[in-house]
RNA sequence: GCGGGUGUGGUGAAAUUGGUAGACACGCCAGACUUAGGAUCUGGUGCUGCGAGGCUUGGGGGUUCGAGUCCCUCCACCCGCACCA
């Protein structure tokens, strides 16, 4: 009876689905466990044996913690809007729409194959109108509320308006506009469209302005990943930051929350230091440093005890000031600059130090401590979004301000003494500031504080927290997103479930409902002056009430809340049911790549933190513990080829003919082995000296994986593919072989080294397939694809099989195991249970190999031990466990068995073998019962004759024993 | 540039708390069985040396009786950096 992974693996899944034990209710006596994985964005490629490895270790989990009697919550979906199905759309006039539903049904059937426990019920999809009706529901969550810095939580923005109304904005501040102060007088007076003016700078969702990459020649606004060294990637056309009005999310007044809720997260330290660093909280001053008596320069600064050190103030080239300070003599230059930086990214301008620009402004601003003159200068290395937009450039203390300052000649002051040197900035937090007036003398803490109380005293500065984080884009110029439920009546933007400006009853024209669909398009251009596409479609932007907005969302938005949706996927009354939300509460487990550490794990925090804040949800962090999981990297295939005219060969098409050299030969060559030389020379060269021609002058090629085995090309089928390959020469091996060359790199269709997991399961099996992705090394580590190195896992399986069924059927017996086998058993089952704890999937898998080359070498076949270590291998192989389970004479699913626990009584050793160490080297191995202590040993181990040896008559310092591990003797 | 991660045999890796480095596999070598083998099984396999032995966890330094593991320093590669998702 052989192991026949396809017929198993087909009537498991079959049963599976007809008796729907992948089901999960929301009503269980059972504790619950939330699982989840990064859900994909499903493109066209469809998966490649990478993707599956999180989802596999996700399921191996869910598995593991249902035998072990939790109600498991294990969904999928698909996050389905995003810019490369528009980007196929523009290509090839495919709907994006109709190509999303293809790729969805690839990337299930491919899911399916695997054999994951998903209730698919539950799928959701964020561009399903049912599902982003919700997330536009919280968009206006969003838009209709405010931060209360007092009481550190979200508020309807009608509260905010009460407050208004009888104390003005006296006791909340404005959170972007500094010196921004209402009273309730004013206020009244204000018609509505002041009111809802003054309303946006307090609103979560807010509209303001941001710099996009703007392309003429395409008429519309591109992403990063679009522009491609300074041109547009489709076409190579100029580029330029323009500023755009954009809807944001202010989430930067979350910021001290995001960085203190991380306390409370199982996160990796990593995983949290990125997110920590990226909100950057950091404390200072901000200082004001005046150009006339009118004018100031605002800037923040962690080093107010630096402040005599202040030889100049950087603008950014984008501040408001440089226009109005700038000297009429200056003015050509400013602009030049100006025009340049407008062509570089923030990257570009933050990575690039050797290169070091800016430019004189002509005007100068007054110190306030020494009254000196200060010239202000603009340079791209002060970013317009990050402070103030301006810093007081401390050359004595501060790198680029002293690379700039150098650069620039402009004389720099000492105020650290000797700790300066004069060629490098001296950026260390410790030592005495000197030369500064009344901070002279002062060690740097102190003089923070003097420099600060004398700062505040005479109205110049004020203590200020700045953080990196920014406010969140949440516009994009974009067909293949989430509508804004907004509608704009005189410019001013209203959230369409507001009654105000429908003409008739609520839901007339269907202005107020949600969904607001997205409409179908047949073209994807971009609107007029750069507007999304939605903005050639009159009919749906104008409505009685006003034009809607034409941007859409961003693809974070689904994604920011989509692990509610799952818990309550079909409600159409809100967006998850909080009967189904406080039973469910957060992921227990989110499994994801560390890409996503900054961008998506920050905004569903803080999407969270607002639901919870209104009231919608009982909990504010939605995802307790995090595994992250490495990449799995493609593994290319090169052929080295050179292009040679020799008579005696047929050319190809080219009219080249294409030497090709296997790999091994090629080295021996290329080191100057006479025997290799003179085989090629022999054998290809007809008597010319062939081997130099060719190796002068060759270069690597890509081939795809496929006609490889291994490292072995396929010649005939490599020819086949393409007849470029087929009138050529191929210097094989002596052998007759021929090695291709092999480098590891990102697995991408473009590197021809992609492997898909369909191929993989159809020959060796889906119980195969998941046990090798964890048995290739730890889940959060890259490594490599091998297909090769399958088949000892595919070996393992069948070993195993053998355990069960022999050539006539069923072997298993009811026979009482021996000491042996329940020491093996046991053993295993510590082993297994403490790698799951610790997602240590690679060593589960080896102690399962060693358990079946155990138990094979002691021929056990008895139900006793090998019951067990179905339950037990069920996570990982479902589907070979269920047909043994049944085999046995089980009925039912397997998934209902409980995980068996191990026994500590059946694995205790008698005897253990001590490596002997004399000065911390190994030289013997001893063994001792496993209860001796020091004494009882250590006349034996003195007396051992190897030891003596070692021990070459020096008399003992020490005797160290470690009881169980080792001993160590110091001489 | 900033932030994060990773470096151990020919390859993927193991070593969980500072205690016998290389488990378990791939590959390779030798052999058994077979009409056959890309099936199955047995043995060997870090490097070096005839051997005793020596060397070995990216490089260098340190702490310790003992370091892959802790500390300092340098190097290489990978990921993210705000409109890819």
């Amino acid at each position: 009876m052989e192991y026949n992974f396809p017929e198993i693996e087909q009537r498991w899944k079959q049963y599976w689905n007809e008796k729907q034990v992948y089901k999960v209710s929301n009503e269980s006596s059972k504790p619950k466990y939330y699982v989840l994985d990064m859900f994909p964005y499903p493109s066209g490629a469809g998966l490649h044996v990478g993707h599956p490895l999180g989802y596999i270790a996700s399921d191996i989990y869910a598995r593991y913690k249902r035998l072990k009697g939790y109600n498991v919550l294990h969904p999928m979906g698909f996050d389905a809007f995003g810019l490369p199905a528009e980007q196929y759309a523009l290509e090839t006039g495919q709907h994006p729409a109709d190509t999303t539903r293809k790729n969805i049904e690839r990337y299930k059937d491919q899911l399916n194959k695997i054999g994951f426990c998903y209730d698919w019920d539950r799928a959701v999809t964020t561009s399903d109108p049912g599902y982003y009706k919700w997330t536009q529901w919280i968009f206006l969550q969003l838009f209709h509320s405010w931060y209360d810095c007092a009481a550190q939580r979200a508020r309807p923005i009608t509260e905010l308006i009460a407050l208004l109304e009888k104390e003005g904005n006296i006791n909340n501040p404005c959170p972007d506009v500094d010196g921004l102060v209402v009273t309730d007088e004013q206020w009244t007076s204000y018609s509505e469209e002041e009111q809802r003016k003054l309303l946006m700078h307090y609103r979560l969702a807010y509209q303001g302005n941001a710099a996009v990459w703007w392309c003429e020649a395409l008429g519309t606004v591109l992403a990063n990943d679009e522009v491609v060294n300074g041109v547009s990637e489709r076409g190579g056309h100029p580029v330029e930051r323009k500023q755009m009005r954009q809807w944001f999310l202010r989430i930067t007044e979350y910021a001290d929350r995001l960085l203190t809720g991380l306390d409370t997260l199982d996160w990796t330290d990593a995983m949290k230091e990125m997110q920590r660093n990226w909100v950057g909280k950091s404390t200072g001053a901000e200082v004001r440093f005046d150009v006339s008596p009118t004018l100031s320069v605002h800037v923040f600064t962690t080093r107010p005890d630096t402040i005599f050190g202040v030889d100049f103030l950087v603008l950014a080239p984008e501040h408001a000031l440089v226009d109005t300070i700038t000297t009429a003599q200056q003015k050509t230059v400013i602009d030049e600059y100006r025009t340049y930086v407008k062509s570089r990214s923030e990257r570009e301008r933050m990575a690039d130090v050797k290169q070091i620009t800016g430019c004189f402004t002509g005007a100068y601003a007054i110190h306030p401590l020494s009254n000196n003159l200060i010239p202000v200068w603009i340079a791209e290395y002060v970013l317009a979004g990050y402070g103030t937009g301006a810093i007081m450039a401390v050359p004595a203390g501060d790198d680029r301000d002293h690379a700039f300052a150098q650069h620039f000649n402009i004389p720099i002051t000492n105020i650290f003494g000797d700790l300066y040197n004069g060629d490098n900035a001296y950026s260390d937090k410790s030592g005495t500031i000197m030369n500064s007036g009344f901070l002279t003398g002062m060690r740097i803490a102190e003089a923070t504080e003097a420099a600060l109380n004398a700062l505040v005293a005479i109205g110049a500065g004020k203590r200020r927290t700045n953080f990196r984080l920014r406010d969140a884009g949440f516009s994009r110029q974009r067909y293949w997103g989430e509508p804004f439920p907004i509608v704009y009546m005189n410019d001013v933007p209203y959230g369409v479930d507001e009654e105000r400006y429908t003409t008739g009853t609520k839901g007339a024209n269907g202005v107020n409902d949600l969904p607001v669909e997205l409409p179908h398009v047949d073209s994807y251009k971009p609107g007029p002056e750069g507007q999304g596409p939605l903005a050639n479609l009159p009919e749906w932007v104008n409505t009685p009430a006003g034009n809607r907005e034409t941007n859409t969302m961003p693809g974070y938005a689904g994604s920011s809340w989509y692990f509610l949706r799952y818990m309550d996927p079909h409600n159409g009354a809100t967006f998850a049911d909080r009967k189904a939300t406080d039973y469910w509460q957060q992921v227990d487990l989110y499994v994801g790549g560390t890409e996503h550490a900054v961008g998506h794990l920050l905004y569903s925090r803080m999407w969270t933190k607002v639901l919870f804040d209104l009231g919608h949800i009982g909990f504010d962090e939605p995802f307790k513990k995090l595994l992250n999981q490495g990449m799995i990297q493609g593994s290319s295939r090169f052929l080295y080829r050179s292009n040679y005219s020799v008579p005696s060969i047929k050319p190809d098409s080219d009219g080249v003919t294409n030497w090709y050299i296997s790999k091994n030969i090629r080295e021996l060559i290329l080191k100057g082995d006479k025997d290799a030389i003179s085989y090629v020379d022999a054998q290809y060269g007809n008597g010319g000296t062939l081997s130099e021609l060719i190796l002068s002058k060759d270069a690597p090629i890509r081939i795809p994986i496929e006609y490889v085995d291994g490292v072995l090309l396929k010649i005939d089928e490599l020819k086949k593919w393409n007849p470029n390959f087929s009138d050529s020469v191929y210097i094989c091996e002596p052998d007759g072989t021929f090695i291709c060359q092999s480098e590891v790199e990102k697995m991408s269709k473009s590197k021809y080294n992609v492997v898909n997991p369909d191929d993989i399961v159809a020959q060796y099996g889906a119980d195969t397939f998941r046990m090798y992705e964890m048995f290739l090394g730890p889940i959060d580590v890259s490594k490599p694809w091998d297909t090769k190195g399958i088949e000892g896992v595919h070996r393992f399986l069948k070993k195993f099989w053998r355990l069960f069924a022999g050539d006539q059927g069923w072997i298993v017996t009811d026979d009482a195991p021996n000491e042996a086998e329940l020491r093996t058993l046991h053993k295993t089952l510590k082993k297994i249970s403490e790698d799951m704890e610790r997602f240590s999937f690679n060593t589960s898998v080896s102690q399962f190999m060693i358990c079946v080359n155990e138990l094979a070498a002691l021929g056990c076949h008895k139900r006793a031990v090998l019951q067990p270590l179905v339950v037990a291998i069920t996570p990982f192989a479902p589907h070979i466990a269920e047909e043994l389970w049944s085999g046995m004479g089980n009925t039912g699913t397997v998934l209902d068995a409980a995980f068996p626990e191990y026994e500590d009584r059946f694995i205790a050793e008698s005897t253990i073998t001590y490596g002997v160490s004399i000065n911390g080297k190994k030289r013997v191995e001893m063994a001792f019962a496993a209860d001796a202590e020091q004494a009882d040993i250590e006349p034996g181990v003195l007396a051992d004759a190897t030891v003596q040896k070692w021990m070459e008559n020096k008399p003992m310092k020490k005797f160290i024993f470690v009881k169980g591990k080792m001993i160590n003797i110091v001489v």
